[in-house]
DNA sequence: AATCGGATCGTCT
DNA sequence: GACGATCCGATTG
């Protein structure tokens, strides 16, 4: 059976990096595997534009390019010699050089037996941290730079719930040693759950 | 519950 | 040659 897809297009990333951020949020991944589809709801990004936390920062390298390129693709990278983190390219082209928003977070909704075998374990609730994420998903540096507004790629990006704001957190970004004083870290809250900061960007 | 260190390697200085 | 947009298991309190 052939599934089709109605993947978000690319107008959507050419926006402020921090816009996208926030707006991935409910989004849906969708990854295709020799196994079959695994999906599930983004609740959890950070945005890096050109800022000292950003591997665009110190200008384009081999390794950042995809930052630079189409938005709406995706960037892939190894780190700690173990882990691939996968970005969506995003940024508004007309003021902004690199941009991407980092996805650290998911709701699995299909595909779960995959998971739980790409993860070793029971299924979580919630798959969280960007290096768990991308092994459940299978995403590795084949994944780089593929066009996550098509659904040809076996990597895409469709439509999901919307998150009204009063659920979103916003806090500095996890992990780094510049720049913390940003609050460009995205996050999905329960209701009732405590929430860290109640800032909030207008949108 | 919180902290610590080992794993492991591509990228950039 | 140093160090990461991390994870996990072990240890300690």
């Amino acid at each position: 059976m052939i599934r089709t897809f109605n993947t978000i297009k690319r107008d959507f990333y050419d926006r402020d990096t921090l816009i996208v951020a926030r707006d991935l949020l409910g989004k849906v991944l969708v990854r295709y595997t020799e196994r079959g589809y695994v999906i599930g709801v983004i609740t959890e990004t950070e945005a890096y534009t050109d800022d000292q936390a950003s591997h665009a920062f110190a200008g384009q390298t081999k390794r950042n390019g995809s930052m630079f390129g189409p938005v709406g693709h995706a960037y892939v990278y190894f780190t700690y010699g173990i882990h691939y983190c996968m970005n969506v390219v995003a940024r508004d082209t007309k003021n902004s050089l690199a941009g991407a928003v980092l996805i650290r977070a998911l709701v699995p909704l299909e595909g779960r037996e995959i998971i739980i075998k790409n993860r070793k374990g029971k299924l979580p609730l919630v798959v969280d941290g960007p290096g768990k994420l991308t092994q459940a998903f299978e995403i590795n540096a084949k994944c780089n730079n593929l066009d996550l507004t098509s659904s040809d790629s076996g990597l895409f990006i469709v439509e999901g719930p919307s998150i009204q704001d009063r659920y979103v957190s916003i806090t500095p970004r996890i992990g780094i040693s510049q720049a913390k004083d940003l609050l460009w870290r995205f996050a999905v809250t329960q209701e009732g759950e405590k929430v860290i900061s109640s800032q909030c960007i207008k949108i």
